[in-house]
DNA sequence: CGACGGGACGC
DNA sequence: CGACGGGACGC
């Protein structure tokens, strides 16, 4: 069980068998009528093992359907270890539903752009509602005791036990229905293997029901991977594929006694993000230690097992070669080898903005574009969707995700992801690599959720920490483990401390930010694996109080919110910048490929942007507390900045976005117009000092490399020369995110150092 | 150079 | 009735 990993991967889901114990049948739940007390949020009605952080999302009020909730509630508790009473007594059969999602405020045309996979506008997936198979739910379970955890999560349309037909006995699971698909993925990323009903042995499994997906139109682009180092993760094979796109999934294969063999899969939820990886990591990424580059390539149709027919096995196109249509309606676009522009995306709407597309575009053709059949091409989604999907999702996670986030303003998907230097970097850059991906990796899912940060975004940033505790009281996580890499920097030292606390800081200073939704997931991700170094001044204290603790935690957190900050603001910027360097080289640029466009990356506006930024942060990220979030951001930014950014909507239309306040608009914001005619300006005088192509990944690598052995991440933020400023930002960035790099001198993670480090062709 | 898991799926 | 058998890109 280490899989399972959909969208947030890694958290440790403990597929404890089976509890079916417990009998008792129980309500059945029609649709909700009345109306109940669960009012206040608190009335955590299921307190157990691992309840995260209880409601995020409280009662009555709805979460997420309006504007980015910029703090997201987090009356963090402390991990659940053992919760205690239930009051589930208090709960009679009678529920109310919440009340529908507010209306949008302040968008023109209501919801620019569904949330819902379906895309609908009204936030209805077909059929209405969104069906989600839940597991390890104790047979003694009635609809109080999982109604209510479920409606903080969406709109609960029904809540169905099933039962033996003869008996009637609760089989342990049962179907939950939600009113849209944003919701259902709310609901898994929310509560998939984070909680435990009173009376289970184990926690809850949420994911879409068989044929769900599919029903709903969803789609996934699985990516087989050859020539994987044997010693990575799952979580290493998805940092080196995040930058292009959310990774819905990684599956390693692996033997019987569960050593890898060097093969899986990666899954995307848009073709554009899988063509993306195709071109940039097939054939021209080499991981530590292996001395042939990736294979990446779409996946063959699963090959079906016999007696496998659970789920809706071939929805359509079935295993094999079917039909290849990932969406009963939308068709893929005639000629295979063309790969960009196809909207084939899953689902209805056009994926990608305009400008999305462009980058993307180039990628089609490539060296590797062609490695695949062209039948895979557009298809493969169809059939593995159908093949294998109808029973995949174990994850739970993501699934929809992807297409929920899809909602967002994928726009930018395409950048690509200043992948590696080039072909043939690798070995040494491996630690680069990361770094590299992040600000891509940004772009691709973020902007998605940006606007909306409602619900991917906020959720995403809850899942997060929640999973945090998870991994926490689940330390022993084969992942965290087995990843000693993982430790980066500095992070560690919140082990000790407040979860709580942490999670409050850190979420609030990270939620909206655009490319934030990554740093949040590494972050967590970080941090869930801490256990290990705690950095001397820490330990020095350790022995206070607790209470002094906290606050000297907080201040860090702080402080590392400062880092956090200008790292994404950087990014912001990149992006922006990226955006209007863009446009010059239209189509044009199709058949420089990714290289080129790498090189066009803003590199040297990032410099200038941030280095005044990053100055200011210093000071202050060292000393200054409180404050400094808001503050030190703003400062951060100073006049370069401007936190507004533009995205397109899937049906092309243009809105902003403010990361800060989280507002947007649709007409374009002043700041953003002045912002740009300076960064014109900007560019223009200082034409783009052309990194070269793979000096400067080396380059970070090795300042990254050292910076890493010494301070922690936020530290690392702090001075330098303006040049390396860029560096700097990243590599807290990095620090931060990838999980991949070299341990802290003095604390060899054995193995995993050893292997990555591994010359290249040894 | 390898190729598909994850518990469970009603009315 | 049940599921076997056949099978495959490009490097």
């Amino acid at each position: 069980m280490d899989r399972h990993r959909g969208g947030e991967r890694y958290v440790n889901s403990n597929n404890n068998s089976d509890p079916f114990h417990y009998k008792q049948q129980h309500s059945r739940g029609g649709p909700p009528s009345s109306r109940t007390n669960f009012s206040d949020g608190s009335m955590n009605p299921h307190p157990q093992h691992h309840r995260r952080s209880p409601n995020a999302y409280r009662g009555p009020h709805w979460p997420a359907f309006d504007s980015p909730p910029r703090y997201p509630p987090t009356d963090a508790v402390a991990v659940g270890t053992g919760g205690g009473g239930v009051d589930s007594e208090r709960f009679h059969s009678n529920y109310q539903m919440p009340p529908p999602p507010p209306p949008l405020s302040g968008q023109k045309r209501g919801y620019p752009f569904s949330s819902d996979t379906s895309g609908s506008p009204d936030g209805v997936d077909e059929g209405g509602f969104a069906k989600l198979f839940v597991g390890s739910v104790p047979r003694t379970a009635t609809e109080e005791d999982i109604r209510p955890l479920f409606e903080e999560q969406g709109r609960v349309l029904e809540v169905a036990f099933i039962r033996d037909k003869r008996t009637g006995q609760q089989q342990g699971c049962c179907f939950i229905k939600y009113a849209t698909s944003a919701e259902a993925d709310r609901a898994i990323r929310a509560l998939h293997n984070q909680y435990t009903l009173p009376g289970g042995i184990g926690p809850i499994q949420v994911r879409y029901a068989d044929g769900e997906r599919e029903r709903l139109g969803a789609v996934e682009y699985k990516l087989f991977v050859g020539s994987l180092n044997k010693q990575a993760t799952e979580k290493e094979v998805e940092e080196i594929f995040s930058p292009y796109g959310r990774v819905e999934d990684v599956y390693l294969m692996r033997d019987d006694m569960k050593q890898s063999r060097g093969c899986g899969f990666v899954k995307y939820s848009h073709k554009q993000m899988a063509m993306a990886a195709i071109n940039s990591l097939s054939g021209k990424y080499t991981m530590r230690g292996c001395d042939q580059p990736l294979t990446v390539r779409f996946a063959d149709p699963k090959r079906p097992k016999p007696g496998e027919p659970r789920g809706s096995g071939p929805a359509f196109g079935g295993p094999g070669f079917g039909p290849r249509f990932p969406t009963p309606g939308i068709r893929p676009p005639p000629n295979i080898g063309e790969p960009l522009q196809d909207q084939t995306g899953p689902n209805a709407w056009h994926p990608m903005s305009p400008e999305s597309l462009r980058p993307i575009s180039n990628q089609g053709m490539h060296g590797f574009g062609n490695q695949f059949p062209p039948r895979t091409t557009d298809t493969t989604t169809p059939s593995s969707l159908g093949g294998s999907f109808g029973s995949v999702s174990g994850t739970g996670n993501g699934f929809l995700t992807g297409l929920a986030a899809s909602s967002a303003p994928t726009s930018q998907l395409p950048a690509k992801p200043l992948p590696t230097g080039g072909p043939q970097i690798s070995q040494l850059q491996k630690p680069l690599q990361s770094p590299q991906h992040l600000p891509s990796s940004g772009q691709l899912h973020p902007p998605a959720s940006t606007p909306f940060s409602q619900g991917p975004t906020s959720h995403a940033l809850f899942r997060q920490m929640n999973q945090v505790q998870i991994s926490q009281s689940a330390s022993q996580s084969p992942f965290s483990q087995g990843m000693p890499s993982q430790q980066s920097l500095g992070l560690t030292w919140q082990s000790t401390v407040s979860q709580p606390q942490m999670q409050r800081n850190m979420s609030s200073a990270m939620g909206h930010t655009p490319l934030s939704n990554n740093m949040q997931l590494h972050v967590a991700s970080a941090i869930a694996n801490q256990q290990q170094p705690v950095p001397q001044h820490l330990v020095q204290h350790l022995h206070q109080p607790p209470s002094q603790l906290a606050q000297m935690l907080s201040q860090q957190t702080q402080n590392l919110q400062a880092s956090f900050q200008s790292s994404q603001q950087t990014f912001t910027q990149l992006q922006q910048q990226l955006q209007l360097m863009q446009p010059s080289n239209e189509s044009s640029a199709v058949q420089q490929g990714t290289q080129d466009v790498k090189q066009q990356s803003p590199w040297p506006g990032l410099v200038q942007q941030v280095a005044p930024s990053s100055t200011a942060v210093q000071s202050k990220a060292d000393v200054v507390p409180a404050s400094s979030t808001a503050s030190g951001m703003n400062q951060i930014t100073g006049p370069v900045k401007c936190n507004w950014t533009e995205h397109t909507s899937p049906d092309g239309f243009k809105y902003y976005y403010d990361s800060v306040t989280g507002e947007s608009r649709w007409e374009k914001p002043e700041e953003l117009i002045s912002y740009e005619q300076q960064q014109q300006k900007l560019s223009a005088q200082q034409p783009r000092i052309q990194a070269q192509p793979h000096g400067l990944p080396y380059q970070q690598a090795q300042m990254q490399a050292q910076l890493q052995c010494q301070l922690p991440t936020y530290v690392q933020t702090q001075v330098r020369p303006p040049q390396q400023l860029q560096q700097a930002s990243q590599g807290s960035l990095y620090a931060v995110g990838m999980t991949g790099q070299q341990p802290i001198q003095g604390i060899p993670a054995a193995q995993e150092w050893m292997w990555k480090n591994k010359p290249a062709g040894a």
